[in-house]
DNA sequence: AGCGCGGCTTTTC
DNA sequence: CGAAAAGCCGCGC
């Protein structure tokens, strides 16, 4: 199922994040209408059918953790990736007080 | 402050 | 079609 519209508009919500900048799930499902579909925005990302065009590494959970990105082991390049654009990720956690954005 | 449990939605086999 | 897993979140102890 890469065509439900909840999908879409989680990768195009997640397309709007700038770069140095990240979110987190549960923003991302409010953003799309379901404020607790937060797990289902997960899944969505693990199906990622636009994983080139789709910074979904640029989405963390909301204690500020990177989460999983492909089960845990893809982290490390989360993390590479995130710095890369600007957002320091210390202990697999990023600041959120700071670099969280939700101003969509 | 740290750990544990249930709950909500979507995707996949 | 039915059931289980998943890149989670919030509250309670």
């Amino acid at each position: 199922m890469s065509g439900s519209s909840f999908a879409v508009e989680v990768y195009r919500t997640i397309s709007k994040i700038p770069s140095g900048r990240v979110s987190t799930y549960g923003e991302v499902a409010k953003n799309v209408g379901k404020p607790k579909a937060s797990r289902a925005v997960g899944a969505a990302l693990r199906a990622n059918p636009h994983a080139t065009i789709v910074p979904c590494h640029r989405v963390v959970k909301s204690t500020g953790e990177l989460g999983g990105y492909n089960g845990l082991k893809g982290i490390a390049r989360k993390v590479e990736l995130l710095e890369r654009e600007g957002v320091p990720v210390r202990g697999g956690k990023v600041d959120l007080a700071k670099y969280l954005f939700v101003d969509f």
